[in-house]
DNA sequence: CGGTTATTTGATTATGCTCAAGGGTTGTGG
DNA sequence: CCACAACCCTTGAGCATAATCAAATAACCG
């Protein structure tokens, strides 16, 4: 699986055989099963997290149960709670797997280490930041001027593959409405 | 107004007087009225943008007429739109000015020039886009979970201050309500 | 299989929107 | 300084969209 994850490095900058070397060695794999957590509500994450393989969902769980999905994490995307990595407080969210899953693992500290010494390193993730920014702003465009239909017609239209390997209830959930409202959507489409 | 603009850089790194220079030897100061535009909807966007003074918004009129706002920017916080400044490509947002203000200008190349001559303003930047995504991370985390009364409570919790300044029916179109809605919200509230 | 999990459907309810109108404030030109 | 126009906020009545509740399949997995 480190493959997996070197090439995605080699496709975001020239990194030296070396660095690629200090930055595996840094490196550890977790394999998630489906519904295994990597992250719960509460604990403090301290990880840079890669996805080899697989996909996961960062979300909350309101006082009535429901789960509110923030964001998907599928292959070679990064996911975890960066707001608890730099405080240092407990996270708000949960992480946990929507399929069977391989994670590249590496510990904070480890990673800042990297990043100072590897400038392709420093840039490769300020350029992901700058881009999950610009999704994010992006989201939240469309969250509030959307109706539900028109969101899930967007959704349909940005992300295609995802409405084949996501459970329909996740999809409600990360677009802010109920399985069931989604369910009659879907059928008026056709 | 530069010396607003000095005192925020000088606030977030330890720039040199030559640097400063340099920098303000590039900015243009821009005095915008009360509804005046900073960018329109179909011009392309080609600038780094300083709030001096006042407040903007960013936002988009869907179909029928209807605004949302994106977000406010207020004085030492940053304007624009970064998908159209780095695409080239018309921007889909409205930037008009919600109080008498003053923005620093700097275009983008000649940004862009700077920012590879002066490590620290790169970093500044990237400092800033990191907390933009945190920001708007959080944003959507609200968006998608809370009740309209809720979401008026988080906003109040979270800016105190833009109660006071911003109009009461930009507050419920950031909020993606009605200004009726947001209306008998603050009737119940007291 | 048997049991859990996911999806669909229907009936009802609630939240927030639309439309319409009134009053208050601010700003501008005569 | 006044008059008129913008604009802003509020209120009410009716409506629409989506949530809730309940139940019946359907799909998935051990």
């Amino acid at each position: 699986m480190f493959d997996l994850f070197e090439k995605y490095l080699l496709s975001k900058a020239a990194f030296t055989a070396g660095e690629l070397q200090q930055i595996e060695a840094a490196s550890v794999l977790r394999k998630l099963r489906k519904r295994q957590f990597l992250l719960q509500e509460g604990e403090v994450w301290a990880y840079y997290a890669f996805v080899a393989s697989g996909c996961l969902r960062t979300y909350t769980v309101d006082a009535k149960g429901a789960e509110h999905i923030l964001n998907f994490a599928v292959e070679n995307w990064w996911t975890g709670d960066l707001q608890s990595l730099e405080s240092g407080q407990p996270s708000g969210y949960n992480i946990d797997a929507v399929e069977d899953s391989t994670v590249v693992l590496i510990k904070h500290e480890q990673f800042e280490h990297l990043r100072q010494q590897i400038p392709a390193l420093h840039e490769m993730v300020n350029g992901l930041l700058h881009r999950s920014f610009l999704v994010a702003q992006a989201r939240i465009q469309t969250v509030i001027s959307y109706s539900a239909e028109e969101k899930y017609r967007a959704f349909l239209q940005q992300y295609p593959a995802f409405a084949l390997r996501i459970p329909q209830h996740m999809v409600a959930s990360y677009l802010g409405m109920t399985t069931e409202t989604l369910s009659r959507i879907r059928r008026n489409l056709v």
